[in-house]
DNA sequence: AATTACTTTCATTTATTTTTGAAAGTTCAA
DNA sequence: TTGAACTTTCAAAAATAAATGAAAGTAATT
């Protein structure tokens, strides 16, 4: 396999693994082709390896913006905008695990607080549906914590996480 | 808020979040709705609860016993088949981290290892890109194996890393 | 203040995913 | 072996998501 080949197969894997991740296929494609390359990148030259259009390429670059993952890099006497991704594996982590709290188990946690308290009869029906959302709650809560926790250790977390849970 | 609309609420939620996961919204809807009933639930109650067809019905509920999240269930002296879903919840993420480790991180891995183990020669582009990709193949292999440790401890799992993680 | 070099927006089109429902399949009982 | 009760399959339809591209926007340059 030579080198162009390889690439190609990254960017193409990398987009479809997003997609299985509610990610879409561009937004995952453009992340990898920045991840391997050393050099900022135009839109231009985005659109022309991913043979998308201009459109597309702007709104998925803000939506990578918006994750905090793609950063926008200006070059001296050059009126284009050029793009770098973050490329420290363990920044990229915690930034994805903190927006993913954010934006879906927060919310999803709010809805199980309500629903699992409210009042009820004492039908079984009723009283499983309780026990049930709370035991959801209280382990979707326990889960982000942790997460929170993690992404505290700030830098090599995963390492040092694989060694406590190793002992 | 009443007891219907509390559990209309969280199978909606439920589904909704599933969309945000590569899950479709009716499996996470079926999903949801058997994980607060006591009693297995048939086809037709399914499809009544949830508004939908029964070939809709009848092929999620077999993505679901794919997964291995859901359960078929026989009743003496009754023809149609009930469902029950996995409600131990460390279980049930046991079971979701397997499939999804199967499905997802494992063919990634072997890309990574693959794209990233070809010889080049010596730009500064191929350079890097062959850099990138071994960190991230390692990155994602650390992962996995702490996937795989923590679904090992069986019981009860997450709370045992939390208390490790805060130590 | 007009032109050039770019980027963003968004109505429309295109592609993908999900759902439907009827026909075919299965299993049991009479 | 026929029929009743149920489930699965799958082609077609519907719904949803993503991509296009041209017009509008922005900002630097002449």
């Amino acid at each position: 396999m030579e080198f162009k080949e390889a690439k190609n197969k990254f960017v193409q894997t990398w987009g479809a693994l997003g997609s299985q991740w509610g990610i879409n296929k561009t937004m995952a494609q453009i992340h990898a082709l920045l991840m391997v390359s050393n050099d900022p990148i135009s839109m231009e030259d985005i659109m022309d390896e991913l043979q998308i259009s201009r459109g597309n390429a702007s709104m998925n670059l803000r939506a990578l913006m918006d994750w905090g993952i793609v950063y926008k890099e200006y070059k001296a006497g050059e009126r284009r905008e050029f793009f770098t991704a973050e490329k420290d594996l363990d920044e990229l982590a915690v930034k994805i695990a903190k927006e993913r709290s954010k934006r879906e188990i927060k919310p999803a946690l709010k809805i199980l607080k309500e629903v699992s308290t409210i009042s009820v009869g004492t039908t079984l029906e009723e009283v499983q549906f309780i026990d049930q959302t709370t035991k959801l709650y209280d382990f979707v809560l326990k889960a982000d914590n942790m997460l929170e926790k993690v992404t505290e250790f700030k830098e090599n977390w995963l390492g040092k996480l694989v060694l406590k849970i190793m002992k």
